[in-house]
DNA sequence: CAGAGCTTTTGAACACGTTCAAGAAGGGCT
DNA sequence: AGCCCTTCTTGAACGTGTTCAAAAGCTCTG
């Protein structure tokens, strides 16, 4: 009844969180490839062909992860953007703010990004498994433009949440490719993103830029939401 | 002698290749993930322990993919930049090339085009080994830019091939995803970004973009080279 | 209670990528 | 020839994700 989610029935939920929050801790503490699906099974006390029943595979397991970090970073980004009205201070505070929370799991976030890239994968950031997660990312994103004192052109108003979104999965992919110490350089370039987002928004506005900013728009309202459109139909 | 890029010491070139082409065209009929190699080896008259003396995995077998790809796309793209001196024109020419040439492997590009988001892969278009293709992948946009009739601001010139190169990287992510007839879709977009770029770098030379063109040559410079850097130390 | 129809649980079995100890083949060198 | 050393080849064995037929619970009905 609560989550459209998964395909099974799920009427002992109980299991199922035992199941997943076992995963977790044992990804977390020995990685994704090295944990095992019958370690995890045997940890939490069921049968591997249990696990199954509950989860479609391994990498379903992830799903756990997603969540929380998703969850944990809309409670983060609050407390910035009731605060900050600065448009670059606000992006920058929710892109610094995934970071935050992201960082305890990147060392086997890397282990399994590779979902992202393969279009089969419900965990990719564009399937339409994601599209609850993704809209909610998205809407962050609203509520940082909605929230700033700065004027934004109309004719990107509509785009900019998602294109956000989009540089912001970016982030992440250098993110996942950072092996600086503490991820320093996706902190910078987080902060040099949001200057340069803020900057172009506010540059946006000029006469000589019009043409370049429809061509923009038109760009991304033709295929951002084909994109979702064309991954509809999938695991032939 | 010739390649540097495989560990074995390869006396018997032609094993190897039998293996490669014999790998490449299972992969063609059945797909990646229902080619085993067992089924490599059989079809190649060598046993399972063989195939993985002269490759380090299955996965190493698609280098000969990229291999292959990028050699027909730079031979397709001669044409183009040769006859044409538009700046546009060019640029689409070798992205539409590039979709002409890939189009026979999309079905099953798809199904190892997660290494690319795999930083430990070497498959990886940022991977160490992958730099020798990712450099003559953009040497093909500083030709586009070189011979183009199109004036290009002076603060862009040494960035915008590297910048071209990682908006085709965009493109191909597009097109893995990408369900439509055709992949019409994609061969649009790549229209499109050609468009835009091209305007983009036009007018990149008012005044008032000033500010705007060299925050992102610095982004770009700090964090570029900076990603091939920090993606050496690999495979701990 | 007995049976019927479900959900849930089990663990053996399977398929596949990968490893490895063992040996064969080749080629100098004496 | 005999001997050593490197290169190459083999296939059985291993570990892992995943499947599946069978059984165990559970719940409702007569």
């Amino acid at each position: 009844m609560p989550a459209e989610n998964e395909p099974r029935p799920a009427k002992s939920e109980q299991t199922r969180t035992l199941i997943l929050e076992t995963a977790m801790r044992l990804f977390q503490e020995h990685g994704y490839d090295k944990t095992t699906m019958r370690a995890i099974a045997k940890e939490a006390g069921v049968s591997v062909g249990n696990a199954y029943y509950y989860f479609a595979g391994k990498e379903h397991l992830i799903q756990g992860f997603y969540d929380r970090i998703a969850a944990e970073h809309q409670a983060a980004v609050r407390e910035v953007l009731d605060r900050e009205t600065d448009l670059e201070a606000r992006l920058s505070g929710v892109l610094q703010a995934w970071l935050d929370i992201a960082t305890p799991y990147h060392e086997f976030a890397a282990q399994f990004f590779k979902n992202a890239a393969d279009p089969d994968s419900p965990l990719s950031p564009f399937s339409p498994e994601s599209e609850h997660a993704r809209e909610a990312a998205i809407d962050v994103h609203r509520e940082v433009l909605a929230g700033a004192k700065a004027k934004v052109p109309a004719e990107l108003a509509d785009i900019l949440p998602e294109l956000m979104w989009l540089s912001q999965m970016g982030l992440v992919l250098y993110w996942v490719f950072d092996r600086s110490p503490d991820r320093e350089r996706t902190r910078r370039l987080a902060d040099r993103g949001a200057r340069l987002t803020t900057r172009g928004i506010s540059l946006a506005r000029f006469r000589v830029l019009r043409p370049l900013v429809l061509e923009i728009h038109e760009l991304f309202t033709d295929f951002l939401p084909g994109m979702a459109q064309t991954a509809v139909a999938r695991k032939s």
